[in-house]
DNA sequence: CGGCGCGGCGCG
DNA sequence: AAAGCGCGCCGCGCCG
């Protein structure tokens, strides 16, 4: 009979078994249980139901994706390698725990290498460990880092919503966003005409038609050198072929050309071969990686999950019997900056459900287009243009929120690393960058040594600036998700009848979410279920922001939609 | 032939 | 051709 109090379980494998060690709440060992691994499925899922706990293990999805495969879903995990890259680069650590000579903790991701193990066996990328001691090794050095840190309680609970990130990219990918084939099919036939010839139809056309008002029957439209000169050759002088170039010129050949570009975009990035490759059973399943930007967002791999074009919305259909929440923050960023800088006045203007109106509400800026430029500027960094010519109104009116972004980047200027609110911090300059702008104050340096060292270090400053920011919402929308999984795992489970089988066992009856994009979210539940869902995830959003700024006077207003589709309104 | 950098463009 | 952050994927064209 396992102890009542047990904190975590740590596993890991030990020779052809794996081990469970249970530790209590001060890290002491409980007991340790040795198990086959052909029923450690059947083991973790029925500790779990016990009692949850926290499992401590060295990779998630290599451990998790079997659970969920079982049907089984666990609450909680501390992920042992996104801890570590946590922890190795917090400011706020001190090493004396030994963390940052682990170095075997810094490899990639142990299940991007098991997955391409299968075919690319020359090439076996490096993983973190597997084995049970060296669990524990780690967990007891992360667990003496943070106890050491004076920001410790800060970095857990960035731990914990890492971890529990961890855990519902697992689970997207086990229940999959419901995709609508022929609705894809539809929309792909509607723009792009009937497949046929080398090119569908429309594109076929469209390309014709540049290359009869360029005289040049055999212009390659498809290699920029190419295009080019072609270009040239028809009298229409642009520098690039970008799209957004073309457009500022008045030539004739510019609008089938940019409607060329658009439609063979979208026959190469999300067309038929896109839809075979990604989507099965109803299902896209892209694989999503945690924490694979250094500010904390996520990043996807394969199937380009977090670059679905907005044209193909509609073919996001929820099972029949089931509905789609779809919901998204307005302005997170903005308001993520007011309330991490304590600025009253910015989260004045925040205070209705659009910020850029408030803004121009406040007599700060003239329009909405004004408010919104100058902000992203001083969140990126705009030097010119409208975005650098407008920041100084933000400055004088929002000191505080203007300081903070400020501050952040004289610091990357300086070479120094900045942190978000939970205490995530920037990676050091590169040797190369810092050697750079050693080589500039040298005697002998160049003038235009000189200069390129102050471009270097103005594009460093523009990533801490905008790290800050950028991160600290990465933080506010992981709490979001952890305390929605949380909610929607209390919702009560619908009938045989109701299912939604290709969800997968885990989620085939219940609301579950089924996709996250930085400040968006979709969650596909059972109709009866839909509206107890949505003030989930409402109250989720307001969890958050309590959590992470207390009583801090911002709210975070969500779009949100109960539909059948999540095409845009 | 595969690997890689680049231009271009989709997303936030 | 971005100005002004963070990504992934495509096709091309060069390289070894």
């Amino acid at each position: 009979m396992p102890a009542t109090d047990t904190a975590w379980i740590v596993l890991g494998r030990s020779g052809d078994d794996v081990v469970a060690v249970d530790l209590d709440g001060t890290g002491a060992e409980i007991e340790r249980l040795s198990i086959p691994r052909s029923e450690i499925v059947a083991w973790i899922r029925d500790r779990e139901r016990a009692a949850p706990v926290r499992w401590v293990w060295h990779d998630t999805p290599v451990w998790y994706d079997a659970v969920l495969d079982a049907g089984a879903t666990v609450e909680r995990a501390h992920d042992l390698r996104l801890a570590h890259a946590i922890l190795r680069d917090a400011a706020a650590v001190r090493d004396d725990a030994g963390l940052r000579t682990a170095t075997a903790w810094d490899a990639a991701a142990a299940a991007a290498a098991v997955d391409d193990a299968l075919f690319d066996l020359d090439a076996p990328e490096a993983s973190v460990p597997e084995g049970v001691d060296e669990a524990l090794a780690e967990f007891a050095r992360q667990r003496a880092a943070l106890a050491a840190s004076e920001r410790g309680g800060a970095l857990r609970l960035l731990i914990a919503a890492e971890s529990a990130g961890a855990l519902l990219a697992a689970e997207l990918r086990a229940a999959g966003l419901p995709w609508d084939a022929d609705v894809h099919d539809g929309i792909l036939r509607e723009m792009l005409g009937e497949r046929g010839g080398a090119l569908p139809a429309r594109i076929e056309e469209r390309a014709a038609e540049v290359r009869r008002i360029l005289g040049d029957p055999l212009a390659s439209l498809d290699s920029q050198p190419k295009l080019l000169r072609a270009l040239h050759r028809a009298g229409l002088l642009v520098e690039t072929t970008s799209r957004w170039e073309l457009r500022r010129h008045d030539h004739p050949v510019v609008e089938p050309l940019i409607d060329y570009k658009r439609l063979m975009r979208l026959y190469s990035a999300n067309g038929w071969a896109w839809l075979a490759e990604w989507v099965r059973d109803g299902r896209f399943r892209p694989v999503y990686v945690p924490a694979g930007v250094v500010t904390g967002r996520w990043a996807s791999s394969g199937g380009g999950a977090l670059q679905i074009p907005r044209q193909l919305r509609a073919a996001v259909r929820a099972d029949p019997s089931w509905r789609l929440i779809v919901a998204d923050v307005a302005q997170l960023e903005p308001r993520i900056l007011a309330a991490m800088a304590g600025d009253l006045a910015l989260a004045r203007a925040a205070a209705g459900r659009d910020l850029y109106e408030g803004i121009v509400a406040q007599g700060t800026l003239g329009s909405r287009a004004e408010a919104k430029v100058a902000l992203l500027g001083a969140m990126y960094g705009a030097t010119s243009g409208d975005g650098g010519r407008l920041v100084p109104r933000l400055r004088r009116a929002f000191p505080r929120a203007m300081a903070l972004v400020d501050d952040a980047a004289r610091v990357g200027e300086d070479g120094g690393v900045v942190s978000t609110l939970l205490g995530r911090t920037s990676p050091a300059p590169s040797g190369a960058w810092s050697r750079l702008q050693a080589d500039a104050t040298d005697v002998d340096a160049s003038d235009s040594d000189a200069s390129r060292a102050r471009r270097y270090a103005r594009d460093r400053g523009r990533f801490t600036r905008n790290f800050v920011v950028q991160g600290t919402a990465a933080e506010w929308a992981l709490a979001w998700l952890a305390d929605l999984r949380g909610r929607l795992a209390r919702l009560p489970e619908v009938g045989e009848a109701d299912a939604a089988p290709r969800s997968g066992p885990a989620f085939a009856r219940r609301p579950h979410v089924a996709f996250f994009l930085h400040d968006e979210i979709i969650v596909h539940t059972p109709s009866v279920h839909a509206e107890a869902a949505a003030d989930a995830v409402r109250e989720a959003a307001a969890s958050a922001g309590r959590l992470l700024f207390g009583d801090f006077p911002i709210d975070f207003p969500l779009d949100l939609k109960i539909a059948s589709s999540a095409e845009k309104s």
